[in-house]
RNA sequence: GGAGAAGUGGCCGAGUUGGCCGAAGGCGCACGCCUGCUAAGCGUGUAUACGGUGUAGAGCCGUAUCGAGGGUUCAAAUCCCUCCUUCUCCGCCA
């Protein structure tokens, strides 16, 4: 959410924002709600003063044993008139906020004005294309062909856009999974934590999913408002909501492992085969809540801190800037990190690192006090992948594989692995 | 799942015949004084949000907030309803 003060003090700001992300949203919308709602204000609480004023005369008046009745006639006409004011008045708060948590974040200024994908520019290539001497396949094929993937299981139990993983495969992803803890937790100075992955609306509302993109998340049938998490973005950081942190204890890096559900509504058509595209698939996230001063470094931190998982696996990659056509809702700024797949042959997204700045901090009231300063502040927050579990096995996958449809496992995961080094065709 | 208890300011804790309660007291914290020695004492201050004014995150005025939401009433921390959370006992369970 953007601050009250800056809408009402500096409405062009927001209104060149939303211009760079090509949003319809109207400003003007939101200045006469936001007159309508002072006018109410002021309306409603000179009716309460009055209250507040005459009432401890009646009870004066009635200690005294004498009469009150002309006050009680007035102050009963003063009670329904506010009863009244005070219910427009709600309806034109919540009409506000629903307009405010509908207005996506402020870019930062050194991103790319742009429209789509097209203009996102690449900020660094990070090692070779692998040269095949024969038509890499694609990871769908492999692990198919190598028992590892089944589709067909998985449409039988679930439906479409699931996956049963089996064998080597299954193994495979594990380690991948306790290869990216290893390395964030161990090299990267992250604390480890296994959050809910189902929550409530609140916390769903304080990362941004809610109310406007209710539509891409699976909704338990529980009357208890309950969702699946898309992302273990939205547990950890939510998990300072309502909370003010010690200015020293910035920053506080969180990592967890979990998986992610997501509906995929409006994705038909797209990466309908293989693991790109799921309804489940886990990730390693990490979270930063960032000193204000600090936390574009924190960005840059947070993305190498990626970037290493890649680089300890040796795939190849490459680093874009998201242009403000392409950025999520709540993100300043975004570095997606692109993971080449030989079988595609072509760089997919395996990383998205962002920083929120307060967007998310004011929505879930997450703020810290800074030493000397009377006023609490909102903490900054971040997040990134770190990585995308299943859709760096299918990097993996690709990468790794021979002209026999053998694959080859990393170095860095053989500890992982229980001793196999190759997968090979039976 | 059954039975019961509780939710007040940073913390503890008064307040339940509705009005004099934004809320006693204590602790903690901040500043000052005193004293001077591994202490203590004294004084003052100590929430947030919104609205108005404005020396525009000074001050002043107003309103709201005693788990959340709704109701009764001229008036509710205090009465009624719903929900949430925590705790205790029993049952069940990975």
């Amino acid at each position: 959410m953007l601050d009250l003060k800056l809408m009402q003090r500096d409405p062009d700001v927001v209104r060149e924002s939303l211009r760079k992300r090509n949003s319809k949203i109207d400003v003007a919308e939101f200045l006469a709600m936001d007159e309508r709602r002072k006018a109410l204000i002021a309306d409603v609480e000179a009716l309460k003063a009055t209250q507040n004023r005459v009432g401890p005369e009646i009870a004066k008046r009635k200690r005294a044993g004498e009469d009150a009745e002309d006050l009680l006639e007035e102050m009963k006409r003063v009670a329904e008139r506010a009863k009244e004011l005070d219910a427009e008045l709600s309806q034109v708060e919540a009409a506000e906020k629903e307009w405010m948590m509908s207005v996506p974040n402020i870019p930062h200024a050194s991103v790319p004005v742009g429209v789509s994908e097209e203009d996102n520019p690449v900020v660094r290539v990070v090692g070779d294309v692998p040269a095949f001497d024969f038509q890499p396949r694609e990871h769908w094929e492999l692990g198919v062909a190598l028992g590892g993937l089944d589709f067909e299981r998985a449409a039988k139990l679930a439906g479409a856009r699931f996956c049963v993983s089996f064998g080597w495969c299954a193994r495979l992803e594990r380690a991948l999974a306790q290869f990216m803890l290893d390395t964030q937790t161990g090299l990267h100075g992250y604390t480890e934590v296994i959050p809910p992955y189902i929550v409530n609306r609140r916390t769903m509302t304080g990362t941004g999913q809610l109310p406007k993109f209710e539509e891409d998340l699976f909704k338990l049938t529980d009357e208890r408002d309950f969702f699946l998490i898309p992302t273990a973005e939205v547990p950890l950081t939510n998990i300072y909501a309502d909370e003010v942190l010690d200015e020293e204890a910035l920053p506080v890096k969180f990592c967890a492992f979990t998986p992610c559900f997501r509906s995929e509504a409006g994705s038909y058509g797209k990466d309908t085969k293989g693991l790109i595209r799921q309804h489940q698939f886990h990730k390693v996230e990490m979270v930063n809540f960032a000193h204000p001063d600090h936390s574009y470094e924190a960005l840059e931190d947070m993305t190498r801190s990626a970037e290493r998982i890649l680089q300890l696996l040796k795939l190849p990659y490459r680093v874009i800037t998201l242009c403000t056509g392409d950025m999520g809702f709540g993100a300043a700024k975004t570095y997606d990190i692109e993971v080449w797949l030989p079988g595609q042959d072509k760089y997919r997204e395996i990383s998205s690192c962002s920083n929120c700045e307060d967007f998310q901090a004011r929505r879930a009231n997450i703020r810290f006090q800074p030493k000397g300063a009377k006023k609490k502040e909102y903490v900054h927050t971040l997040n990134g992948s770190g990585l995308a579990v299943g859709r760096c096995l299918v990097a993996v996958i690709e990468n790794y594989q021979r002209a026999d449809g053998s694959i080859v496992i990393p170095e860095a995961l053989k500890p992982y692995m229980g001793g196999i080094e190759v997968v090979e065709p039976k």
